[in-house]
DNA sequence: GTGAATGTAGACAGATCTGTCTACATGTCG
DNA sequence: CGACATGTAGACAGATCTGTCTACATTCAC
């Protein structure tokens, strides 16, 4: 009783934001730093909340892993959809929108490539959410395509470039180098549609 | 001296062979379950090696990173170049040697991006060796197309469509799937190549 | 106003990981 | 024969990491 037990009472956290708080220091932290480089002592000091508020919100480790992978999921896919339809919703726009996250000072690559490349198979609900993801990426490139009967398999490719230039720029080919074999493969991709056929002969 | 001191004398490990040895169990094991999940001491019970032995040939963990990797990019550029001439040495050869390597049971992506996405800027050595080699790939992909003002963008599109493939194949893609996309844009990329400019008319 | 939910601080257990150390055995080169 | 490189076994220090626990404060809903 000779000293006071605890000088400040409460909410350094307003009240239920607890959650999305700690949810948003560990999305930066596990994309700069990596999953395995994050352990949960350096997200709960740089959240600034206590152990057992940690805890309450994600039982383990794993739980915040999954967390951090759906709400990466939702932020990014929210993001690249909007920046493609602000750039024309085409092929172009792909690019663009490609071009500006690859140049981010922030950028370190896909956080979903990441994670099954550090996690594999240790946590395959992880690999499980990472297909999901590029799934709908699929998807979403798919959308911007005229419709056409090599239009998935047009997509795929477009997609596989894509995933072939988040790599390459996370280890340091520089934009500037590959924008202009994008471009190229994309317009020579969509030109061969129109009069060739699917496997379509080369003399 | 009541007691026999040491029952079995040394030579474990045949005697110049140490080394090796360590390395190529780290290489198994670091390629399967990532950097950080392997602990020198398991690399160190798997190689059967006393700890002694092992700081002897690698003063730290670090090191024996670079080793391995060095130790992938030598192991695996001589797969990649012998299994492209095996082929045919042509972009033909590059699917069918991505294809056989995607489909094996042990595949796991590539060594370079994982180790980059995982370790990234904690060791900034290790990115740097990743770039040397996706360089090296660069020049190998390089020479499987004849000579044409658009053969070095040429190049650098097939190796991005590789790398894609590279990353989905590791998040459960299908070859199935892939396979068609990579032949078809190949042949695109070829034969828009052989008439036509550099970022040609669609019409 | 009472209880449940949410928040704080911080000690602690138990595992694991890197790297060092002592003590000893063997084969090779000079 | 003697020095040295190479090999063995295993204890140990010190850091770090996950997850639990005690003890207490505050706000909101009923």
């Amino acid at each position: 009783m000779d000293d006071q037990p605890l000088a400040r009472p409460t909410s350094a956290t307003p009240r239920g934001q607890a959650r999305g708080h700690i949810l948003q220091t560990a999305h930066d932290l596990f994309y700069r730093h990596g999953i395995r480089a994050t352990g949960v002592d350096t997200v709960i000091a740089a959240a600034g909340v206590s152990k057992v508020t940690f805890y309450r919100h994600f039982p383990s480790k794993d739980t915040l892993v999954m967390a951090y992978l759906a709400y990466r999921h939702a932020r990014w896919m929210a993001w690249f959809q909007a920046s493609l339809a602000r750039h024309g919703g085409t092929v172009e726009a792909l690019w663009q929108t490609l071009g500006a996250w690859c140049r981010d000072p922030a950028y370190r690559g896909c956080a979903f490539i990441n994670v099954v490349g550090e996690l594999g198979d240790s946590l395959p609900e992880a690999v499980a959410l990472a297909r999901q993801h590029k799934d709908e990426v699929i998807d979403v490139i798919t959308g911007l395509l005229p419709a056409s009967p090599q239009r998935r398999a047009q997509a795929l490719t477009l997609t596989l470039l894509m995933e072939g230039a988040i790599v390459q720029a996370q280890m340091g080919l520089s934009w500037r180098r590959m924008a202009p074999a994008l471009k190229q493969a994309g317009a020579a991709l969509c030109a061969g549609d129109a009069g060739v056929g699917a496997t379509g002969g080369t003399a």
